[in-house]
DNA sequence: GAATATTGACTGACTATTCAGTAGGAGACA
DNA sequence: TGTCTCCTACTGAATAGTCAGTCAATATTC
């Protein structure tokens, strides 16, 4: 548990002194993964620090206030979630089925989905305080995602073409996202992230029949 | 916030002397309340007897520490839900499609899915330390309910006959409402329980197109 | 030497828990 | 019916522990 996270390099020894930037970072880990071992409830500034291996008067010169360090957890996360989804669309082919497939994917890419920051957004989901602050920064990015998520199902019954509504659709591959983060933190015998991806795509398949399978994008 | 939940009878002044039972679950029913409105880490015992007009050294009285309080309002949550599901289904028709349908409207009755539950039940979830208890006291609880929905939909499955590994869609389905639930609590824009229960139907029509239609059980 | 980062002892506020005392009700007995 | 005694629920002041935040001293880098 205490184990400093940035261990000395052998011939080099760590600089006592790094950048605001750098710092400010490696304390926002070891909050994620804090909150992840004692729960958000029982997460102390002292934890914090021993972590990262620093002294708590470090937090609070970096980020003022418990509470500003929290919430810079909880944008950061936010932030690396909107990129991440963004990215993948970007990089994917324009067919919708591709879209989709992408989006899919993106929510188990290895760098956001570990079991700290899954146990983290939990908190911060729970915690009634959290959210009407994570609303108020980041509530347009939510938007932004059911937006994207939505016009990609549109765009893709139209190609079927599919009887079901599409905008339904979309709430139901949102939500199984979301279930299935879920259940990767809250079940007895946590399964991989290969056996949730086979789920999502089993919800895909059965939504849009002529563009996957339960194994993923057809063709 | 201070209103106490018990209100005098007017012409019957309540009783100061209340039996163990009946404080106890004034206690858990307000400890769920306060830690809807103010969140699981900012919960204190002054907060919970306030809630119920009472003084903060009978929690103590009555559930010896915090956690054991916190303990047993999870328990009692957990086997409300339990007790739920149970009753639907009994209750339903023996036929698969009829079962299925009890046990997808069993989680919108408005007797478990009040904001304020909701709100606890996220806030349990969240909470790290929370986790191993559940495990430990309603794991069988939960292995009972994937069961339930495992078999049934299994029995669907053969009596469409669908193509769909059922376990798939049984998981998916369950997924599903977690989602919903989850999204209940934290979309900028609450939706009902009608809409949430449309958007379950939409999954269960994808899946077994010829029991369920979007707008609920066939026939 | 100046600027900045870091430490850790200290403070003050908060809160879980304890406990000595209060009060209402239920029998026992007249 | 009155009153005495005991039992249990209940109160709230006192205690003890925890932890966020402060700050003077120290270390590091330029």
């Amino acid at each position: 548990m205490n184990d400093p996270i940035v261990k000395p390099v052998a011939d080099a020894p760590a600089p006592r002194k790094l950048s605001r930037e750098f710092r400010r970072q490696q304390l926002i880990d070891s909050t994620i993964e804090t909150i992840a071992a004692r729960g958000y409830a029982r997460t102390t500034l002292t934890d914090v620090a021993n972590h990262a291996g620093l002294s708590h008067g470090l937090v609070n010169f970096h980020f003022q206030t418990k509470e500003k360090l929290l919430t810079e957890t909880l944008l950061f996360l936010a932030e690396e979630y909107r990129a991440n989804w963004t990215r993948a669309l970007a990089a994917a082919d324009s067919a919708p089925a591709a879209q989709l497939d992408a989006m899919l994917r993106a929510d188990f890419n290895p760098a956001i989905c570990t079991p700290a920051k899954l146990s983290a957004w939990c908190a911060f989901w729970g915690e009634a305080q959290c959210r009407p602050l994570y609303q108020e920064h980041c509530g347009s990015n939510d938007e932004a995602y059911f937006t994207a998520i939505e016009t990609i199902c549109k765009d893709l019954s139209d190609e079927g073409p599919y009887s079901y509504n599409p905008s339904r659709a979309a709430r139901v591959l949102r939500v199984t996202l979301e279930g299935v983060w879920l259940d990767m933190m809250t079940t007895n015998t946590p399964y991989s992230r290969a056996e949730a991806l086979a789920t999502v795509y089993a919800c895909a398949a059965a939504f849009f029949p002529r563009h996957f399978t339960g194994e993923g994008l057809m063709g």
